[in-house]
DNA sequence: TTTATATTACTGACCAGTCAGTTATATATA
DNA sequence: TATATATAACTGACTGGTCAGTAATATAAA
């Protein structure tokens, strides 16, 4: 392997890594993927994964780690203060089957839920960082349009992870079943019907007023 | 340990060892548990773990296999033929809460998203006879309930998805962070919200007929 | 005493992590 | 420009520990 002498050049190989690494603990899952089978797939031999990384369990953390902003910036930028609960509702709907297909947070659930037991203060920082702040902006759009009065829901934060819960439930679905020809569906059908529904389901029922 | 000689005495026995290997599985994981671990939990040494047993991947087969009989006939009982389809959808979401909380199902989910890499055909068994069917069941009822007019949904099969979304979401939230006090939230009422959601959702538009 | 059941000590494969040595690149000097 | 020296990136054989699976031994029950 022709040397990463730069800074730019050495990030880049670091990236390199974690994506290995991303790879192997995704299919293998933490413990039974090897940190040679990592370094081989970047390239490189073990000794360099070690230059770049302190031990198997720095090299976990510094992947999920890397992979937490990415997902956080797609969905705060839904969730713009003013427009309306049903464009926003459209917004989230129209990006999950993206965020399913193309994001890794399918992989990152997957390799999260696998081996979290042996990280759990990576495990409560990912919830704290991203999960409940995605809920938290959820609730907080759900809660102003309820009391502008433009939706009847119960409580928001419960509803927000109703809205959320199909996201989680084809991550899954497609990290576990991908390959499986017979186990396919229609990520933007879902999603669209799920926006109807969920728009149908919150709006103001005609009382008279 | 004293022996087992009868035969029931023996499945009893075969049980226990099951039990402990779903506990070391749901906290290591399928290849950091450890087969003394798991036969010290069930007061036996690994050698009589091995009488049960023939190795390590027998005994994760078996146990998937053991788990997948009770979960089917919780919600075959549901979806008993000709009944309102309002009254199907708040009697399975009164009985979520208690498959999330009290069955196997959120651990069982836990070990098969961890493991199943490593076995693809136990995997594709389980999606077949358990999720598919499972699916299949509400697939119908939906199907027929919208054939008579009595709902108004777009393709059922995506429908019976998100009917299901919520507790695939429930179970895993329930196994990752079950122990973090501040992550916990109000099952009965999330579903209680889901089926008022779903029947508003669900329900004919008031047009002219 | 015989047999089925359980235990314990053992073996060999496997793998995270280390480190002495190798090689590519940069820089100084002629 | 060519050559020598220095430096930093990289390599892979090795070590120590772990653990699945085995086999020899012990013990309870009939």
């Amino acid at each position: 392997m022709n040397r990463a002498r730069t800074q730019a050049a050495k990030d880049a190989r670091r990236q390199t890594l974690l994506s290995a690494a991303l790879d192997e603990f995704y299919e293998k899952g933490f413990t039974a993927a090897r940190m040679d089978d990592i370094a081989a797939r970047a390239g490189l031999s073990k000794g360099t994964l070690y230059l770049y990384f302190a031990s198997k369990d720095a090299l976990f953390r510094d992947l999920i780690e890397s992979l937490t902003e990415p997902n956080l910036m797609l969905l705060e930028s839904v969730a713009g203060d003013d427009i309306d609960i049903n464009e926003a509702v459209r917004r989230v709907c129209r990006l999950a089957p993206l965020i399913v297909r193309e994001s890794e947070l399918p992989r990152l659930m997957k390799v999260l839920v696998s081996d979290s037991q042996q990280f759990p203060e990576t495990l409560r920082a990912y919830r704290k960082n991203v999960i409940e702040r995605v809920l938290g902006i959820l609730t907080k759009v759900l809660t102003t349009a309820s009391q502008r009065g433009d939706i009847e829901i119960g409580d928001p934060s419960l509803t927000a992870r109703i809205v959320v819960a199909p996201i989680v439930f084809s991550s899954l679905w497609q990290s576990l079943f991908l390959e499986d020809p017979d186990a396919r569906f229609d990520l933007d059908r879902l999603f669209q019907l799920h926006a109807d529904m969920l728009i149908k389901g919150m709006a103001v029922t005609g009382e008279s007023s």
